[in-house]
DNA sequence: AATGAATGAGTTTTCATTCAT
DNA sequence: AATGAATGAAAACTCATTCAT
């Protein structure tokens, strides 16, 4: 990909999860860049185009960092690291979460693009959790119990920022509070072995440090 | 409220969630009722004021339905009926939650008669939880466990209905799995005397059929 | 006229003044006076109907109060009392003079009203000036100065509040700066007997006073 | 500037002075040059910055042409090459002039730049009339009273034309009758000295000559 | 590759006026 | 006399997209 089209890309989405997917026009990305609009198009053949290569970005990112998890040679407690990597991610594409259905509305195309990333996603946390609950660190469930975990996670991990942030204006404490949601919310479906791992313990420590620091 | 006022703010909720509110133009609600947009001006002064007015409508219906409760001498298992109550009303001002983040970017004003709701709703599932635990339906929490576990219970309410619908295209069905979802969601917090009610097996016996139904 | 009718004037006139003919509705003022929209134009057939209704309150009001100079028989020092009433009249029809030429296009009938008014009054100034060359009080002037000098006594009467309101948001001032603004253009015009009359060194002095006070 | 733009200001201006500022539609305007909307907001973003850049180029014109006056090194008679560079900008920018209250009240914007713009002219104004006392054109003047005549002067060169203009249809007229209601309206402050000079006795000589041919 | 002028269809909103009651 | 709901035409403004250069 050219650097021009990176830099498009970037801008999109710093501008997106500023002020909005539909309320930043192709104009004010391009002014934003210091470039010409008719050189946006060159690049992009319309504004869905930017989007859905967003979201490709997003997919490829997502599942580069999760593919590394080799659950078929790995007999860890991986729902640290599973966390935090996500985390990063959604808090880079948040307007992808947040706005997701005004987008689908407005460009049809994208729902199409949105829910096959989405069934990929499931994919891979269901086979997280069937490893994790192997290997005795999730409680055994039942089928149709993991089907809904996966997606109360996955809701909870796409909404939980922009939950705190109407309850409140804090965006630092915000992110924190979206992450210790997710923590609570998993706390009932961890082993004991889970809560020997050192690596949970650290992740709550910090987070509620974090929180309690800026709070302060 | 004049039957005309009411008119126009049904057509809007129906045609914001059919077709997303940034998208459905006052226009678009005028001709939809054979009317003229003067005399949708007439009764609301902008468009912004239409989705204050649904936002009011909202939370009437919701406290009205909820105050019935009757905490103070009431000593049953309340989690059946608050989950149908609330899912009920979440279906029909759908939109309300799945754009919400857009409409607030394009509608300032909005946010902060949201954000009024939402504390207030905050605070009577706090009231509602803190009552349960009293009475032995739910497990014991720490103050914080209460704080994350409404956050999540009132993010899941929110958005489990649009998860399943870019999952798969079958709306009857996903309004049953949402609620499903917020279910499961719940168990690991309910004692076994919450599962002894009848009513929660009745719940989860009604919700798996009717899935089950529609499915075939 | 009735008085329903006699209101609606009152609260056009007020309206225009403070806020603009052009930017007053027709419904901004029903909702002043506490009446329907529809109720206004019972009275008056339309907008300029109002206008031109004004207009012909605000001659009526003029001749009314200038018929009473008497010129045949009265050999007086008539310039303050002039002033006075015109003063009084053009504030309260003050929007008839600041706004005319936007008035005037968008009612094309009212320039006709206002070109028959502005006639009778040119007729009436000569009359004065006339009268008051005659008895000493003015300089000989020839018809052509005569003329000229009327155009310009109309035009500052009507625009030096206007000027003034521009220089400087100070109202209370202004008017009596628009008043002194006349006053020192009619210096040049009177004779040494005007000047000995004591009516117009009362009415110099009251004006400076009044602007010192309210400086101060 | 490019060319298109300057091409809207033209085009606005003559529309202005034609159909009123305020009757004069953006759709209008773009019409009239046989571009569409969309072009005219790429060049202003809103109306009112077409007004303000209108204004622009008046005081930029006006300070132009008043700048070459050179006071400190000039002695002659200047009233008459002022008079004439003012008259023919007043002409051009005609609406600032007459519809310059509406214009204040539906632009708030505008009243700020029309308020320091005039109290630059004024400041030019008083360099004027304190130069021409100085080389003995004009009669001594006490402060307050040359403040009034300024006042005067700028009420009058800008409203003239409107008065004459509803007086009668004549525009060709009209604007020698404005131009001469101002030249018998310095009349009183000028000195014989001024008489003398051969420019004043031109000025007026054309002036009536002018009215007198078309008056025929 | 890049520009930026231009378009057209759309949006929200306003308002004088009408009219059945 | 009086209401107030309803209309229709117009206003200002936006924006994704195109295209000659």
């Amino acid at each position: 990909m050219s650097s021009r089209k990176k830099d498009i890309i970037d801008t999109s989405i710093a501008l997106f999860n500023q002020e909005g997917c539909l309320s930043t026009s192709t104009r004010h990305i391009a002014d934003n860049m210091g470039i010409s609009v008719g050189n946006l198009y060159y690049y992009f053949k319309n504004k869905e185009d930017i989007l859905v290569q967003i979201l490709q970005e997003y997919t490829h990112s997502l599942f580069e960092s999760l593919h590394a998890f080799d659950f078929a040679n790995n007999r860890q407690f991986l729902f640290k690291e599973f966390l935090l990597q996500i985390q990063i991610l959604d808090a880079k594409y948040k307007f992808l979460h947040t706005e997701m259905h005004s987008i689908i509305v407005t460009f049809p195309q994208f729902k199409l693009s949105m829910r096959s990333i989405m069934n990929d996603e499931v994919n891979l946390m269901r086979k997280l959790i069937v490893h994790q609950i192997e290997h005795g660190y999730m409680v055994e469930l039942e089928k149709n119990e993991i089907e809904h975990l996966i997606a109360n996670a996955r809701i909870l991990k796409l909404s939980s920022a922009g939950y705190w942030n109407i309850i409140e204006d804090r965006p630092q404490v915000n992110s924190q509070m979206a992450s210790l949601s997710l923590f609570y919310f998993l706390h009932p479906y961890l082993t004991q072995k889970a809560y020997d791992d050192e690596s949970w313990h650290q992740l709550e420590a910090n987070l509620l440090k974090e929180v309690a620091d800026v709070k302060m």
